[in-house]
DNA sequence: CTTACCGCCTGTCGGC
DNA sequence: TGCCGACAGGCGGTAA
């Protein structure tokens, strides 16, 4: 489900909900694992009775903390929180409990998400975190250059990579690449300073765009207010092969790249 | 070191 | 109607 602007939107309605006022009271794992072990009711004991702190988004994992202990949620591919119609769902795995009577509860059909516990002074050293790279409201087109360098991969793929730069998925790099101009395909090592510069304001400006219009809703995505985000609404090339570019008419190519469905303009994307 | 590919899961959709 | 393959917003492990 997730890119960078879905898990931001989640984590701004969980907020809202939480504030820092909600004490942990319980957690329920209703299964052993998700893509890695779960924690387990005698793993996050010491968090419970202490506060909710605020969250916080990095790449695309959900940071929760709890005094000094923090949750972290990534949602893989179909992972939600909810916090109302909390009767049972197929696919409900964590149910998290807290003192004023709100609940969360994760629900993940493809169970690709995780879910881990850490000490919060250990979440950023942890497995997943080590390596990210920065978030993109952080990163300058020079950086993104130089980045490039010597490297054989496609863009696309290379500001897919979460080493290189945090938060673009499938939907968000086509996005992206449509409004910078330059073509899916182009070897990273190739690419100049200008269009380097171009890409990284254009992966700035589409994901600051899908966050104000509350992430793209395919299928499934909701907030957690369970209310759908609208960017879907706004997209130029991701889905929709074969229909005319919203700048030049021209149809919309789709080809599978690495595994991941791509879409371009052939002809507004020619670098 | 980088790169390409596979597997992990369930659900849905289109073609036959 | 049913069956079968392709595909779906991600990422880690592994082989070359």
């Amino acid at each position: 489900m997730p890119e960078l602007p879905e898990v931001e939107t989640v984590k701004r309605g969980l907020q809202k909900i939480l504030r820092d006022k909600s004490v942990l009271q319980k957690v329920h794992f209703y299964r052993k694992n998700l893509r890695f072990p779960l924690p387990q009711p005698q793993d996050i004991k010491p968090a419970l009775g202490l506060k909710v702190g605020l969250l916080e988004r990095r790449a695309k994992y959900l940071l929760l903390p709890v005094g000094e202990y923090t949750f972290v949620s990534h949602l893989g591919m179909t992972g939600t929180w909810r916090w109302q119609d909390l009767e049972p769902r197929k696919h409900d795995h964590i149910r998290m409990i807290f003192k004023n009577g709100l609940e969360l509860i994760y629900n993940d059909p493809r169970r690709f998400g995780f879910f881990e516990f850490h000490k919060t002074v250990q979440v950023l050293r942890s497995k997943h975190f080590a390596e990210l790279g920065p978030e993109p409201f952080e990163l300058t087109g020079e950086e993104l250059f130089l980045a490039t360098r010597k490297r054989a991969v496609t863009i696309k793929n290379f500001i897919m990579n979460q080493k290189h730069v945090v938060g673009v998925g499938n939907i968000y790099a086509s996005e992206a690449l449509f409004s910078a101009g330059v073509r899916p395909t182009l070897k990273a090592s190739r690419m100049s300073l200008k269009k380097a510069t171009a890409l990284v304001e254009a992966i700035k400006d589409v994901l600051n765009q899908a966050i104000t219009a509350g992430g793209t809703t395919i299928s499934d995505f909701k907030s957690a207010e369970g209310e759908l985000g609208y960017f879907q609404n706004q997209l130029q090339v991701y889905g929709r092969k074969g229909e005319p570019c919203t700048v030049c008419g021209k149809r919309i190519k789709m080809k599978v790249l690495n595994g991941r469905s791509t879409y371009w303009c052939g002809s507004c994307q020619k670098y």
